[in-house]
RNA sequence: CGGGGCGUGGCCCAGCGGUAGGGCGCCUGGUUUGGGACCAGGAGGUCGGCAGUUCGAGUCUGCCCGCCCCGACCA
C-alpha cells in the first residue's frame, strides 16, 4: 500500500478528548473514526489488524473443533423473554420495533439463538459434543462507553458455545477452549493472565477471564507470585489470619464523642481496625440491606450482589439510611429488625469487637457473633486487596491492573432448560444439554494491545497483528534514482509476500515521515534515502529497538524475512 | 442516572455584545529536503439546535441535542 493513496491522515495534535493511550494513538494514527458515543468506524489500517486477529482466532477455534456459523444480530424480543434475560440485561439491551410494532432486540450475545439451533439439530448423545462459534457484531447499550475501543456499544465479538452431554464433557470443552485462548493470545504476541472470575449477567458456574496486564486496565487482578493463583478482585476468595481467641467479655457501652469512622474509632481506643466491626448500608432492588464486615476490610459489591441474588445494588443514600432508622457512623446489627442483614465471614474471625451502639456518640465493646447479634446471610463478601493471603498457599497477594480481553464460562443447563434443548442418552433417557460459552472482543483486544505496547512516539505493534509488517520510508523522492530504488524495493518485498506500507509521498519532509512511522509503529522500518544509497544500503530499524542497522540493498529482502520470522512467538 | 467539563472551516484553538479570526491541513506557483521547512497567492464556516433579551447575539438568558472525563456495567 502506498501512503499517498491511503485515505487516512495522521493527526498532528493529540486529540484532547482521548485520555487513554490506545484511544489517543488510534485516533492520531488514523485507525478509527468516531461515529457516536461508543460507536466507531474501523478505518483501513485498523481493519487490517482486526482481520489478522480474527484469522488467528478462526484458526485456533477450528483447531479446537469449533464450527463457524453466523447468527443474526436482529432478533425477536420473545427469545429474550423466554430466557428471562430481557430483564437481566435491562437498559443494556438495545431494543426497537419493526413496522408492525413488533418488538425486536439487537443481540448483546447469542445464547438464545444458538441454543434454539442446537435444539433443532441435536437429538442424540451421538451428536455431542458440539462447539459453535461466530465472529459477529454485538450491541450493548453500555451506561458509559469509554476509552476508544475499550468499551463500546457496537463491537465485533468472537463468541463460541459448547454443548455437552455431561459435566465431564463440558469440562473437556472448557479446557480445550482455555487452551485455544492461550494459543490465540500467544500468537497475537500478547501475554495474558488467566484469572478466576465472577460470571456476571451471563450466569453460570466456573468462569475465567483473560487479562492483558497494563497499569491503565479497568480490572484489578489478584495474583499470587508463589503459586500463580490469579483471580479478578471481584471474585478472589478471602482467607483470614487466625486471631487468637479471647475469653468473651460482656457488652459495655462506651462514649465515643463525634467518632464516625473506623480509623477515628481505632485511633481513639488505641486498638487495631480488625478489632472493630463496620456497618455499611446498601439498597438491593429497592430494599435496604445492612452489611456487617470487620473494620479493616472493604465490601466486595459483586460478591454481595450475588449473595443477595439482586439485579441492582448500590450504596444507600443518607436519606435512605435515615428512613430505615439507622445511625450512620454508629450502627450495628445488635437489635436490628425488619432489615435484611448480611455478615461477612470475617465477623467470625475474631471476638470482643467494638461496634456501633445505634445512637450517636456511643459504641459498644465486647460484641461477639453470634452471641450478641444475628445475620440473615453469612458469606464471603470481602474485597481482596494486596497483602491479603493467598487462598491456596497463604502467601501475601499482589494486585495488578488488567484489561479483560476474553472470558469463558461454564453455563450449565439453564439455557437448555429455557429452550428445551435435550438429547437421548445411550439408555434412551431424555437428558438436558449442558453448555459453556466463550467470548473474545476483537476490537478491544486490538485496543488493549496498543494500550500495552506503545511508547512516547507511538504504537509499537506486535508483528502478528500489525496492519503491515514493513514501513518503507522514501526520503527525498524528488531524486529520481532514490525514487527508483525505493519503488524497486517496494515491489520486491510485495512479491515476497511481505505486507509493506510504502511512504511514497514526494512532498513530505523527513521529519513528517519518520514521525508518522513511529506513530503507526509497524514492526520494521526501512529508510531509502540519497545518503543511504550512496553507501549502497538501506537503513533498517525495528520499532521496538532504538538502534538502526545499515543493510546492503541486495540483502534487504532476506534480512526482513529473517527479522519477521524471529518475531513470531 | 449522579458529579465535572466541552460544542466556532477537515484537525487543534482564540474571540465573551458592534462586519467571524489564527495555526495545522488542503489547492496553485516557486525555493527546500535525515526528525512535524520557507515565500507568494487561493479555496473552505447556517459559530450544535430552537426560543428569547437587545437597535444589534458566536458572545447574554432559557430549554433541548451531542460529545468527553469520574462513579454503578462488560468482550
Amino acid at each position: 500500500m502506498r501512503v499517498s493513496r491511503l485515505v487516512t491522515k495522521s493527526l498532528r495534535d493529540d486529540p484532547p478528548e482521548a485520555e487513554s493511550a490506545s484511544h489517543r494513538l488510534m485516533l492520531k494514527a488514523g485507525l478509527i473514526y468516531q461515529v457516536a458515543a461508543g460507536v466507531y468506524s474501523a478505518l483501513p489500517l485498523a481493519w487490517r489488524s482486526l482481520r489478522k486477529i480474527e484469522n488467528i482466532i478462526r484458526e485456533e477455534m477450528d483447531a479446537a473443533g469449533g464450527q463457524e456459523l453466523l447468527m443474526p444480530a436482529l432478533q425477536p424480543m420473545e427469545l429474550w423473554e423466554q430466557s428471562g434475560r430481557r430483564s437481566a440485561f435491562g437498559e443494556n439491551l438495545f431494543s426497537l420495533q419493526d413496522r408492525r410494532g413488533r418488538e425486536m432486540a439487537l443481540a448483546p450475545t447469542h445464547e438464545e439463538v444458538v441454543t434454539s439451533i442446537v435444539r433443532a439439530n441435536v437429538q442424540s448423545y451421538r451428536d455431542l459434543p458440539v462447539i459453535l462459534y461466530q465472529i459477529q457484531t454485538k450491541f450493548r447499550d453500555e451506561p458509559r462507553p469509554r476509552a476508544g475501543l475499550i468499551r463500546v456499544r457496537e463491537f465485533a465479538m468472537k463468541d463460541a458455545y459448547s454443548f455437552n452431554a455431561d459435566d465431564d464433557s463440558l469440562d473437556d470443552s472448557y479446557q480445550a477452549m482455555a487452551q485455544a485462548y492461550r494459543n490465540i493470545y500467544r500468537r497475537c504476541g500478547l501475554p495474558v493472565l488467566m484469572a478466576e472470575a465472577d460470571s456476571g449477567a451471563i450466569g453460570g458456574k466456573d468462569s475465567h477471564e483473560f487479562l492483558l496486564i497494563t497499569p491503565t486496565g479497568e480490572d484489578t487482578v489478584i495474583h499470587c507470585a508463589s503459586c500463580q493463583y490469579a483471580a479478578n478482585a471481584e471474585k478472589a476468595e478471602a482467607v483470614y489470619r487466625e486471631l487468637s481467641p479471647e475469653p468473651e467479655q460482656p457488652l459495655e457501652e462506651i462514649s465515643t464523642p463525634g467518632l464516625k469512622t473506623i480509623a477515628g474509632l481505632a485511633d481513639f481506643l488505641d486498638i487495631p481496625a480488625e478489632k472493630t466491626l463496620k456497618a455499611v448500608f446498601y439498597m438491593a432492588d429497592g430494599a435496604p440491606v445492612f452489611v456487617t464486615i470487620r473494620g479493616d476490610l472493604e465490601v466486595n459489591e459483586v460478591k454481595l450482589k450475588n449473595a443477595l441474588h439482586a439485579n441492582d445494588l448500590r450504596m444507600a443514600s443518607d436519606a435512605e439510611v435515615a428512613e430505615a432508622g439507622l445511625v450512620a457512623g454508629s450502627a450495628s446489627a445488635i437489635g436490628l429488625e425488619g432489615i435484611t442483614s448480611v455478615g461477612d465471614l470475617s465477623i467470625s474471625s475474631g471476638n470482643n469487637f467494638v461496634v456501633g451502639a445505634n445512637r450517636p456518640d456511643f459504641h459498644l465493646r465486647g460484641a461477639n457473633y453470634p452471641r450478641d447479634f444475628n445475620v440473615d446471610i453469612q458469606t464471603d463478601i470481602t474485597l481482596i486487596q494486596p497483602g491479603h493471603l493467598c487462598p491456596n498457599c497463604r502467601t501475601p497477594l499482589d494486585a495488578v491492573r488488567g484489561i479483560e480481553v476474553g472470558h469463558i464460562f461454564k453455563l450449565g443447563t439453564g439455557y437448555a432448560e429455557s429452550f428445551g434443548a435435550t438429547y437421548l442418552d445411550s439408555e434412551g433417557q431424555q437428558q438436558t444439554i449442558t453448555m459453556g460459552c466463550y467470548g473474545i472482543g476483537v476490537g478491544r483486544l486490538l485496543a488493549a494491545a496498543i494500550e500495552q505496547n506503545h511508547d512516547d512516539d507511538g504504537i509499537v505493534f506486535p508483528a502478528p497483528i500489525a496492519p503491515y509488517q514493513v514501513h518503507l520510508v522514501g526520503l527525498n523522492l524528488t531524486d529520481e534514482s532514490v525514487a527508483g530504488e525505493a519503488e524497486r524495493l517496494y515491489q520486491r518485498l510485495e512479491l515476497e509476500g511481505v505486507d509493506v506500507l510504502y511512504d511514497d509521498r514526494p512532498d513530505r519532509t523527513a521529519g513528517v515521515k519518520l514521525n508518522d512511522a513511529d506513530l503507526l509503529g509497524l514492526p520494521i522500518r526501512l529508510v531509502v534515502s540519497p545518503r543511504n544509497l550512496r553507501n549502497g544500503a538501506v537503513e533498517m530499524k525495528e520499532r521496538k529497538d532504538s538502534e538502526a542497522v545499515m543493510v546492503p540493498l541486495d540483502e534487504v529482502a532476506t534480512k526482513v524475512q529473517e527479522s519477521l520470522s524471529a518475531s513470531v512467538l
